[in-house]
DNA sequence: AAGTTACACAACCGCGGACCT
DNA sequence: CAGGTCCGCGGTTGTGTAACT
């Protein structure tokens, strides 16, 4: 029954390869391939090595065409664009960046993107009393504005709170979403105007005073009063679509603590998913279950993606299940 | 120059779903 | 169908090195 073990952990070697494991590893690889079975690998290429570790050194490091060093600006816009959409997705995310793994993106992400993303999070909202200023909190709902406005899809309602799930499920049945080679629309959310359903009361926005989030990424943003507050009657306002838009993409956030930073970083990566894990108790306390917390409907200018990514997020079945 | 801290990146670990027997 | 392994993924840790004091 079932398959031998993977290998004996106490014989296996852990830590940094060195120059002669890699060889062999590239050697055996380049002469028999993986097989389909990277457990069995290390012993043929007679290396002392898990074949997951092998696997990973051959995907991360080894495998041809493999891009090291800095990342492009293009390359920024793409990560931030579909870590907005799809959350912490690395895998999903290389896919769209041919020569990165999602190791890579993982690092990357975690040691310069974030930060930058951080650092361009500042400017503060002058106009709100400071009392004011400390109860608000920032929600924050990316859309790209790398999509054409060609690029826009049909209309169709999203709850940007299963955003995640629904994401698993489609392409996982579609299996489309690698196919794209347009990735900054792959993904696209919805920048133009559009209406924001929130607890169940429709907020209508115009995206032309919408800035941009990130130095690439378009965004649109509202207010949470209270958002740890413990009634369920809070009431979302749909500020900023002022004359000084970055005071409304930005504002408050400066009043946050450092638990908040994440929240809100979170937030204006749009990675509602990771959002609903990590502060889902205090979002439920506020959270209607009869009604989506949040949710984004029509699109106008920029919604959805383009060809076959347009079939992501704008698939009917989605449509159907949200009625 | 030595010690400490911060940072970047490689590698490991554990989990969940797919697959095999 | 049940019980087991395999594979791939994402989160976390370890390690080397640069920057700072």
């Amino acid at each position: 029954m079932g398959r031998a073990p993977c290998c004996d952990k106490s014989s296996v070697k852990k830590g940094p390869w060195s120059p002669e494991e890699d060889s062999k590893l590239k050697e055996y690889i380049h002469k028999n391939g993986t097989g389909g079975n990277w457990i069995a690998l290390p012993h043929k290429a007679g290396l002392k090595r898990c074949g997951k570790s092998c696997r990973l050194r051959w995907l991360n490091y080894l495998r041809p065409n493999i891009k090291h060093g800095d990342f492009s600006d293009d390359e920024d816009r793409i990560i931030c664009n579909l870590f907005a959409t799809i959350g912490s997705r690395w895998s999903i995310i290389a896919a769209q960046l041919p020569g990165r793994t999602d190791n890579d993106i993982k690092n990357y992400w975690n040691t310069k993107l974030k930060k930058k993303l951080m650092h361009g999070l500042q400017p503060y909202n002058h106009h709100s009393s400071k009392k004011k200023q400390q109860q608000q909190q920032l929600l924050f709902l990316t859309a790209s504005s790398a999509a054409p406005p060609e690029a826009a899809g049909p209309s169709s309602l999203h709850h940007y709170s299963s955003l995640h799930d629904h994401y698993s499920h489609h392409y996982s049945r579609s299996g489309s979403y690698g196919s794209s080679n347009s990735s900054t629309s792959v993904l696209s959310a919805a920048a133009g105007s559009c209406d924001l359903l929130v607890n169940g009361d429709h907020h209508h926005i115009h995206s032309t005073t919408i800035p941009s989030c990130l130095d690439s990424g378009g965004g649109l943003g509202l207010y949470l009063d209270e958002l740890c507050a413990t009634t369920t009657s809070s009431v979302v306002h749909g500020q900023g679509l002022s004359p000084d838009p970055e005071s409304f993409v930005f504002g408050g956030f400066q009043q946050l603590l450092e638990e908040d930073h994440h929240k809100a970083l979170l937030l204006a990566a749009g990675a509602a998913n990771q959002l609903d894990q990590q502060h889902s108790a205090a979002a439920s306390s506020f959270y209607d279950e009869a009604k989506p917390l949040v949710s984004l409907t029509g699109g106008g200018n920029g919604a959805g993606g383009t060809s076959t990514g347009s079939s992501f997020f704008y698939d009917s079945s989605y449509s159907n299940n949200e009625s």
